[in-house]
DNA sequence: GCAGGTTGCGAAAGCGGTTTCGCACATCAC
DNA sequence: GTGATGTGCGAAACCGCTTTCGCAACCTGC
């Protein structure tokens, strides 16, 4: 397979025309009459020409390439949006360039000649999702930079994240509406952003309904067996409980077993709604719904910012994907 | 942050030597004294200088970039194997481009020509792990290219995935050494590369120990219902089993369920082994062990992809990844 | 019939490196 | 002292495309 291939001088030779010409004549640029244009296509075509990509983008300065920075990438939220933004970019011809756990190292520097000697032709910055701000690297590049899944200092800073309060809205409102009065929340570290705006927020809509919690918020951490820990307590607190917001499906996860192992029906007599939508997003279409959950919108998230890189000038500011409330079993 | 960037010309100047002595001094290539050598280093690091990536890959003719062709990458075991070679590559300056649900398309013929267009230095075909043999395309390229989590008609060909053979035995045996005797089996479709495997090594592994299945292999889906659904046959069955070997974790989650709801406990009176890992790959460090699995290794076949793909000449043939038990609390 | 504008195209200068080749000089063996 | 060999460096070609600029030919309007 090492046939030569065809450079652009063989379609101009070929097509009795200058290089020049040809060059505008595939390009469409500059004023070449409709003639010559299709007469040069229709050559290249026949020829079975293919610009250079690597002479393309050495004469245009401009790399088709995005570089990428994240934190750990093998965390799986981290993940769904790579490979999300990995796709959508890959439709468009543009390459990535990952830099991984670079982004809370010391020096970030050094990461950033890196990608600047690559001429990247934008930057990614994927956050976890939990503790923000990320620091702000819009200033030290000349290309757009789009933070994902994370926010910064700077409000200006082009950013799509997931909507916290929107999503402890949604879960409350959602028990509220299935006539459920009696709520527990469990969920992450207090000082964990993501698990803060969630409370709050559902806290709130409780409040809207004229009501509150009725056992305080559990705070611990995003993990399965802290969803059994704390169920443990609240059904022992509140031993009539009709409804259960988890912050993460792992919490719910964990939660549901120790209410179905107390004898209670779920959701009968207690419902359960998580967060993450793990079931469809890490199983694919391997899985059926159980849980009731939210998804956050991660795939989401990474098709706007590959669409937004792409647009000459991207809104500055903070975009928030809507959250979708997904009906299964345990509400 | 537009700063004019410092070319290779302007370090040679500065050095007070030719731009073909600056450009040999930096790559340490041709015959270059060591005193002149250190001092174009010397000068070029005072200046900052950073190769051209661009003009460097042009004028090398290798991109930089690594082809990637997946059939979903929004299969969740896709995205482990493709953020992880990412990761890798990453490190090695090394970008990627991803061209996804391109692999079972009509015209990969079309793809091929665009990343010979690219001119990648080399192609990683990322497959789902259960569904092979893939088409072979490495005769289509020029450069290394290699399958992962798949195989191909040519044996030949550059292969690292998981040993579905030995998962099948390591979970057999794991039950057996448990002291298990009454055992079945519960996993995906029967044409399925990955389910017939282990199911067939699983079987092979109880024939050596004299035993055999307690009851059919329960062959279905890759789904959590098909889990509960398979749980509840075996159970009416053969009411005293005490050990189910399930096909992936998604299986034993909807298995561990009925079997809990049946009043058996786990893994006193049942032991429960599923295979992937999910727990530990899909929450990061978020959750504790559970569920008792193997882990396929796809994280180990990213990395070995990555390195095997810029190694000079990697070594043909398939490479199988071992398995690792993983225990937790269900057998 | 002519100044001024428009259109279509080609020559040539990059883009910023890598690499081949040849030259001058130093070193060596005899 | 001479030829053979080796060493260190620079001139220049080259990678394949984009883009600027200028030139001729062709329109306008008056």
């Amino acid at each position: 397979m090492a046939d030569q291939l065809i450079t652009l001088s063989d379609v101009a030779t070929a097509a009795g025309v200058s290089l020049s010409t040809a060059s505008k004549a595939l390009n469409g640029t500059d004023r070449i009459s409709q003639a010559t244009r299709d007469h040069v296509r229709d050559t290249a075509v026949r020829l079975g020409f293919r610009h250079n990509a690597l002479a393309r983008s050495f004469a245009r300065g401009r790399s088709q390439t995005i570089g990428v920075l994240t934190h750990r990438a093998s965390n799986p939220f981290t993940r769904i949006v790579l490979a999300t933004v990995a796709t959508e970019l890959g439709a468009k011809e543009q390459a990535i360039l990952l830099y991984d756990a670079r982004l809370g190292d010391q020096d970030i520097t050094e990461s950033v000649l890196q990608l600047r000697a690559r001429r990247i032709d934008g930057l990614i910055v994927i956050g976890t999702g939990t503790s923000y701000p990320t620091p702000s690297l819009t200033s030290r590049f000349d290309v757009p930079v789009i933070y994902a899944f994370t926010s910064t200092e700077d409000p200006n800073d082009v950013t799509i994240t997931s909507d916290d309060t929107a999503i402890g809205k949604l879960a409350a409102n959602h028990l509220l509406s299935k006539g459920r009065r009696r709520l527990a929340h469990i969920t992450a570290e207090p000082h964990d952003h993501a698990a803060q705006r969630r409370a709050a927020s559902a806290t709130q809509a409780l409040a809207d309904a004229g009501l509150d919690w009725a056992t305080p918020v559990r705070f611990g951490r995003w993990r399965e067996d802290w969803g059994e820990d704390a169920a443990r307590e609240v059904l022992a607190e509140v031993p009539d409980i009709d409804g259960i917001f988890c912050g993460s499906d792992a919490i719910a996860r964990g939660a549901e077993r120790v209410v179905r192992a107390s004898g209670r029906r779920v959701p009968e007599d207690v419902a359960m709604i998580g967060v993450d939508n793990w079931e469809q997003l890490m199983h694919d279409q391997r899985v059926t719904r159980h849980l009731t959950t939210i998804e956050v919108g991660l795939e989401e998230i990474g098709r706007r910012v590959a669409a937004q890189l792409l647009e000459p000038d991207p809104e500055p500011g903070t975009q928030y994907v809507a959250p979708q409330l997904v009906i299964a079993e345990t509400v």
